[in-house]
DNA sequence: GTGAAAGCGCTAACAC
DNA sequence: GTGTTAGCGCTTTCAC
């Protein structure tokens, strides 16, 4: 006793009702031609009548647009690329279109395989946070993607595709700044996956700091909190034992969060530390973290915007024309505790 | 000077430099009816030379499949449910399948027409985590959807699909007995949205373990940290100034978190508690927090396992036959400090 | 301004 | 086994 389901009521049903042809029901759809004011009114009453809705896939087919756009990140569940993806999928909405996420979970095979599925659904545009900084084959597909691509917080360097970023260079000097200001001459820069562009920019962004304080940069690449409590470790059998720590993302901070704690160090008496990404419960730990925030939910939306905007204007635009500088938004540095500054928000320095 | 694209190879491109028809290079693409050797040997390196893959968007016009499942959650970057679409995702790859996740912020309305977006997409299969316990209008759209659906976490009561759940009952029954064995006679319920199936099953965990144990049941419900203090206050102004507190989910024990510091009581000395569903900085907090913790990866991974089983079988089953009880994934207490446990794990009841 | 008709790339009868 | 053919639901010339 299977259930029978009544067929979608489809285009040429409402065409019958309203007594009109195929076309002129397809034009009102589109609205893009003119259409006299009786079989539009005619058309628009069929159309609610059956309940009709068009059929995506048809259309898709016929070489118009699919109603899909893709987004390409390395993580889905990372908190950094879901909140973006919410972002996006609010604005693909606006635009009456579906969000499609894949991950390629850093591996640059599932990447490439992850872009082909993507372009074999016919999507419409694509937003773009490359697992690699620099991949050869991924670059080649690129290029024979006929649809506008934004690269989003991760810029692929050498295509020529626009994208948003934040302002990584300057959130890390800021931050790196603020702890120098405090009067530490020993402000590690511990950060793990260096070859991603973004911990690039904020490795320089601390360099530079330093480099403007007179300084020695002193950059550890960790990738445990083993690792570390080494770093840590070695830096504080000094004479001088207060030292500051600018993490350079959430896991470095946690990774040396959890190394203060094994040593049973003091934050921050005698480690300072401000951290890249602000995240959920930075302020309810003991002390409150100081971190450098990134307004991610307008990095999402901008690149979604940027997207459908290129989308519009696609036919008009010669797809190499070359794509300006990035769209970057500043981050801002939340003065907590764990920087040295007081509870009531003064800073020591 | 725009950029000219080749047009992909078609179907009928490999049929043609195969010297075979297209039925039969359809065959070989779907592999389910006898082709002979040869006719298969040159197919497939008509395919390889071509450098051709399948249209899915023709596909799916024909009323096959179009290799898209749905997903619809309230949020997508609430990290319970980022962290199931993302195992989600995995299994999706693996049957060649795509995912769309749509959130719907809690919107019934949106949830609605989201429902109806993936509808028209010819999504393969459904993954449902309803805003509402209950929703009418949405129950009856899920009626007349043809294609498999798999609820999870949140089950529609009322609704014939088959789902995948959590032990939400027996892990706060547990938490809470944990609790009072430590010797407390207050043992409060903060929690928010008791609405939610997951909630309810806690709260009903939670009041079965104190009525076992002849204790009067305390739900709050609050909707910030202010309503946690008033809450805290109040059962704190007596002579007995220890309590306990069951935080049915995380939002609930951040706020009761932030009550606790705004009133500068201690944890556990003053106030002892255990919180549902795991989080990050969970045993990075002073104290860590002792928690609840579900396996959300097999919560995911399950239900897209389910779903895809349906969606072979489909044909087979009678739509409306009836499903039977949810799957069901059990928790696990895990003991830090915030229940009033000592640090090497042992504890102090 | 509007309808008839030709496909879009693929699948699935249906003949052979 | 395999080729031929008729659509899937829609968009889009092209005449009218």
């Amino acid at each position: 006793m299977k259930k029978v389901f009544p067929p979608a009521p489809k285009l040429s049903d409402v065409a019958r009702l309203a007594g009109v042809g195929n076309a002129t029901v397809s034009r009102v759809l589109n609205g893009h031609v003119h259409v006299s004011e009786e079989a539009n009114r005619r058309v628009k009453q069929a159309i609610s009548d059956l309940g009709y809705s068009p059929n995506r896939i048809a259309r898709s087919l016929k070489g118009a647009t699919s109603g899909i756009i893709g987004m390409l990140v390395p993580s889905i569940s990372d908190m950094f690329f879901s909140q973006c993806a919410e972002a996006v999928e609010i604005v693909a909405r606006k635009y009456d279109s579906l969000l499609i996420v894949m991950a390629s979970h850093d591996d640059p095979l599932v990447e490439f395989e992850n872009l082909q599925q993507l372009l074999l659904h016919q999507i419409d545009g694509l937003i773009l946070s490359s697992a690699q900084s620099r991949n050869t084959k991924l670059y080649k597909a690129l290029r024979d993607v006929t649809v506008p691509v934004v690269g989003l917080d991760r810029p692929l360097q050498e295509a020529n595709i626009p994208s948003v970023i934040s302002e990584n260079f300057e959130g890390a000097k800021a931050a790196t700044s603020h702890l120098i200001s405090h009067g530490y001459d020993k402000v590690l820069c511990i950060h793990i996956k260096p070859e991603l562009y973004p911990i690039q920019e904020r490795l320089h962004g601390y360099t530079e700091a330093m480099n403007d304080a007179g300084l020695q940069p002193l950059l550890y690449k960790v990738e445990s909190a083993e690792d570390a409590e080494m770093c840590l470790k070695n830096h504080l059998s000094s004479t001088d034992s207060r030292i500051a720590v600018f993490a350079a993302n959430n896991l470095a901070a946690r990774f040396t969060w959890e190394a203060v704690r094994t040593l049973h160090l003091a934050i921050p008496r005698q480690v300072a530390m401000v951290c890249f990404d602000d995240f959920d419960l930075a302020d309810s730990l003991t002390p409150p973290m100081s971190v450098v925030q990134q307004t991610i939910d307008d990095l999402g939306r901008t690149a979604a915007e940027l997207l459908f905007h290129r989308m519009r204007n696609e036919s008009r635009e010669a797809a190499s024309a070359p794509v300006g500088d990035p769209v970057r938004f500043s981050t801002q540095l939340i003065i907590r505790e764990s920087c040295g500054c007081h509870p009531n928000g003064m800073c020591k320095s």
